[in-house]
DNA sequence: TTGTTTTTGACTTTGTTTGACTTTGACTTT
DNA sequence: AAAGTCAAAGTCAAACAAAGTCAAAAACAA
């Protein structure tokens, strides 16, 4: 399947780059001989952040996409929480979450002030509840995976 | 890319003069083989208010623009950012406000990555794009309070 | 079958480069 | 002083170069 293969290229380009590259997705393409909207498939389907990568990305002229690996062998705990957060998660879960990193020290003050006010019902009081718990564990999520970088 | 190569030796050229410049746009294009409008582009695109630059420029016969790094005290421009954001933000001008932080050394790398991640796209992707900007906005300004503390 | 994943391509948005034309200011000439 | 000249910088839009989005169609899995 194609994918797959663009999957394991781009993996071994990762490989061969120490976890980190930029790619052309044009030039790949033509590479690849596929249709550039082919690469941004394979990147949104399997390199995703729940999956250890960051993307990053720049439009127009000399334009690329970004891809990180994150390795994650020391920070076990940090995904267990990770995965312990699920789709959603309450204020209240959140913050006691929270109160454990920085109680095993796994996290600054300040890194906790911040994902503590980014998490905060205060902070999403624009969705209705059940949205909040979505939207939470999502971000929570994310800082969490920016915590490992 | 030009543009970008343009805009390092600028930074470069501000670091040298400790953070004040003038230049003269035809002088540099032909200087670098480029079109002289292409030195607007780069000034209008990357050296803007918002990213902490102050432009000011003189026509005519002997005519220079003048580039300042302007920096604040930082509650104060933390404040400035916090108002800056208004009700709604993009991905794109949330991360330009971040780089600017960050440059200013308002903020270290790790805080930069966690509101990065907790403001991105990615993190609000089940949201509308419409009320992605709007919770965006919110948690943004949540960060920028616990900045404060 | 039915629901999910993959493939494709048309269309959109963002960013860059270039050049023609305009405006402004300093200096020179009348 | 007024007018003219020339050397800047400013403006704007067209052409071009990416990446993003979305939905239809195809392929696949249960």
């Amino acid at each position: 399947m194609l994918a797959d293969t663009i999957a394991q290229i781009i993996e071994e380009m990762l490989d061969n780059a120490g976890g980190a590259l930029e790619l052309q997705r044009n030039e790949m393409a033509t590479r690849l001989g596929c249709v550039p909207s082919q690469i941004s498939y394979v990147i949104t389907s399997r390199f995703t952040p729940e999956k250890g990568y960051i993307i990053e990305s720049r439009r127009g002229g000399g334009g690329c996409i970004k891809i990180v690996r994150k390795q994650m062998q020391s920070d076990e705990y940090l995904m267990h929480f990770f995965y312990a957060i699920g789709g959603a998660i309450s204020e209240r879960e959140a913050f006691a979450y929270l109160n454990n990193l920085l109680g095993n020290e796994l996290i600054s003050k300040r890194s906790y002030d911040i994902i503590a006010a980014a998490v905060s019902n205060s902070a999403l009081s624009d969705l209705s509840i059940e949205a909040r718990d979505i939207v939470r564990a999502k971000i929570f999520k994310h800082t969490i995976l920016a915590l490992m970088k």
